[in-house]
RNA sequence: GCGACGGUAGCUCAGUUGGUUAGAGCACCUGGUUGUGGUCCAGGGGGUCGGGGGUUCGAAUCCCCUCCGUCGCCCCA
C-alpha cells in the first residue's frame, strides 16, 4: 500500500478549520449563542447520529437517498449521521414531556450532514443554529422564534433592507386547497409543486398539475402571481385585491392577523413579508412557514422554519404544538461576506494579554518562565517567543503581530526587582516593580476592558 | 446521481507552437551581535506541476481514467 501524506484530503464537502477560519466560526457561534440566551432559551444537544429510524419515520420524501447512514462493523443496527436537529429535538422532549415547563425553549449549535454534491452554499458537514418553542401554539410564539433570528441578524451587521423574512401559512394553503377542489390526499404534493414553481418547466407544472388535480385558479393564486408583500402595505393590498385573490387570503387571515400583530410590537415586522411561495419542502410543517432570503435573492435561503404541530407526537410525546427555525453557517457567511460584514479574520483571533520578552543573557528558565507560569496561574492570556534572537525590535515586532495588549521586557532592570511593561496600543511604557506586574496588569487589563 | 469548467510552493499566480537542474510576490525560518512595533538588506527551507496510465527522443504543456474543487441540474434541514 502506498503510503503518502499528500493522497490525504478532507473528504468531499467537508472543511478544514485553521485558527483564522475557527475564529470566524466562533465569532458567528457567539452571536448565536447570546441572543438565543437572551431571549430566554436553553442550550442543549443530542447525538451527532441517530437510528436511521428516527429520520425515515416522518418520511419527508428524498431524505433518506441524502443521509448518510452506516452499520457498526458486525452489527446489524442501522444508524445515521443527522441531516437535521428536529426529530432529535422531539425525541428528548418526548422522552421527558411530562416534566417539562411549558412552554419550553430550547436552542442547539452542533455540525449537521448530508450526502449531498457540494456547491455553493451547501457542503456535506456544517453548523447549524436551531431555535425552537414547544408546548406553545399561539403565533406569539411563532413570531419570537422569528424574533430571535431578526436580532441575530441585526447583531451581525445586516438591516431590513438587505434582509428578508418570508412568511406563509402552510395550513392555510391546505385549507384553500382542499376548499378549491385539491384531493386531500394530495395537499401535500400540491404543495411541494407549488414550493417548486419557479424551478420547474411550464411541461412539467402542466403535467404534475393535472396529476394532482390542481385547477389553474388554484395555480394562479399561489403560483404566476406569487403574493410578495410587506407586512405594512398588507391592508392595502388586501383592499384592492380582486374578489378571488381576497377570497384566498381570508383563508390566511385567521392566522396572519395575530402573526402581524405580534411582529410589529415585537418591533420586526418592517423585516418580514407575506410571501405565498414559501411552503417549505418537508411535510411536517403544519402552519406558519418562513424562509430568510438575502433581499437581491444572490444566495440560498440564510435560514428556514415553521410551526410542526404534529412531531412530538409522532415521536411517542403527547400532542404538543411547536415551532422554530435553523441557520446554517455556510451560507450565513457566504451573504456576510458579500455584504462585506466581517472584519479580517486576525480580528477574531483572541488576543494576548500580554507578549513577554526577555532580553537577558541567560537560560529562559531563569526569569521568563516563571514569570510565564505565574502570570497565566493568574488567569492572563500571556505569549513569548519561541525564536533564539535577543534582539528586542524583532520580538517587539512578534508580540505585535500577535495582537498583544501588552509588553513585558526582562531586561537589565531586572537585577533592581524592576520589569519594563509597554502598553501596545498607546506605545507608553513604564518601569514597575515586578512584584506588582500581576496587580497592574489586572488594573491596566480591567480599565481598558471596561472602557 | 447527471452536466460544464478547473487543479503549478502554505496562499495568489506566471510558465511563449511540447525542449536542459520549474519561477515571482506574499507567508515561514535564519542572519544583519548584544534594549523597542506590519519598514529595510542578505540568505534559506519548501513543489515527483492533484494521482495513475498513454503518445513522444523529450510532457506542467497533447490524449484517457480517477480524485478533488468551482458553478449549474436533482434535492433541500
Amino acid at each position: 500500500m502506498a503510503v503518502s501524506t499528500h493522497t490525504f484530503q478532507a473528504p468531499k464537502g467537508t472543511r478544514d478549520f485553521y485558527p483564522h477560519d475557527l475564529a470566524v466560526r466562533r465569532y458567528i457561534e457567539s452571536v448565536w449563542r447570546e441572543v438565543s440566551i437572551n431571549h430566554g432559551f436553553d442550550e442543549i444537544d443530542g447525538p451527532t447520529f441517530e437510528h436511521l429510524d428516527l429520520y425515515t419515520i416522518k418520511s419527508g420524501p428524498g431524505i433518506e437517498s441524502e443521509l448518510f447512514s452506516f452499520r457498526r462493523s458486525g452489527g446489524d443496527t442501522d444508524y445515521a449521521l443527522r441531516p437535521e436537529f428536529t426529530p432529535t429535538l422531539a425525541r428528548m422532549y418526548a422522552a421527558q414531556a411530562g416534566s417539562l415547563a411549558k412552554p419550553t425553549k430550547w436552542f442547539s449549535i452542533g455540525p449537521f450532514f448530508r450526502a449531498e454534491r457540494p456547491q455553493r452554499g451547501r457542503l456535506r458537514e456544517h453548523v447549524q443554529l436551531n431555535v425552537d418553542i414547544i408546548g406553545d401554539d399561539s403565533p406569539a410564539a411563532d413570531a419570537e422564534v422569528i424574533a430571535v433570528a431578526v436580532r441575530l441578524l441585526d447583531k451581525l451587521g445586516f438591516t431590513s433592507n438587505t434582509i428578508q423574512i418570508k412568511i406563509n401559512d402552510r395550513g392555510a394553503a391546505s385549507a384553500f386547497l382542499i376548499d378549491h377542489g385539491v384531493p386531500s390526499g394530495n395537499v401535500d404534493l400540491a404543495l411541494d409543486l407549488i414550493d417548486k414553481l419557479d424551478r420547474l418547466s411550464p411541461e412539467t407544472i402542466k403535467e404534475r398539475q393535472d396529476e394532482l388535480e390542481v385547477s389553474d385558479f388554484v395555480l394562479g393564486a399561489f403560483g404566476s402571481n406569487v403574493i410578495d408583500v410587506p407586512f405594512g402595505d398588507f391592508d392595502s393590498f388586501y383592499a384592492n385585491a380582486p374578489t378571488p385573490l381576497q377570497e384566498a387570503l381570508d383563508s390566511s387571515a385567521p392566522f396572519h392577523k395575530p402573526m402581524r400583530q405580534e411582529l410589529d410590537s415585537l418591533g420586526i415586522a418592517d423585516w418580514c413579508r407575506f410571501n405565498t411561495s414559501i411552503v417549505r419542502g418537508l411535510a411536517y410543517y403544519t402552519g406558519t412557514v418562513f424562509e430568510i432570503h438575502e433581499a437581491s435573492g444572490k444566495e440560498r435561503a440564510i435560514a428556514g422554519g415553521g410551526r410542526y404541530d404534529n412531531l412530538v407526537e409522532l415521536f411517542g410525546g403527547p400532542p404538543t404544538p411547536a415551532c422554530g427555525f435553523a441557520m446554517g453557517d455556510v451560507v450565513l457567511r457566504l451573504v456576510l461576506e458579500d455584504h462585506d460584514l466581517l472584519k479580517p479574520a486576525e480580528q477574531y483571533m483572541p488576543a494576548p494579554d500580554v507578549f513577554v520578552i526577555t532580553a537577558r543573557d541567560e537560560e529562559p528558565q531563569t526569569n521568563l518562565t516563571p514569570l510565564i507560569s505565574e502570570l497565566r496561574q493568574a488567569g492572563l492570556h500571556v505569549r513569548h517567543s519561541y525564536k533564539a534572537t535577543r534582539n528586542v525590535g524583532k520580538l517587539m515586532s512578534e508580540a505585535n503581530k500577535a495582537g498583544a495588549r501588552f509588553a513585558v521586557i526582562l531586561g537589565k532592570e531586572l537585577d533592581e526587582g524592576n520589569v519594563v511593561l509597554k502598553d501596545l496600543r498607546s506605545g507608553e511604557q513604564e518601569e514597575i516593580a515586578r512584584e506588582t506586574l500581576i496587580e497592574v496588569l489586572r488594573t491596566k487589563l480591567a480599565a481598558c476592558e471596561g472602557g
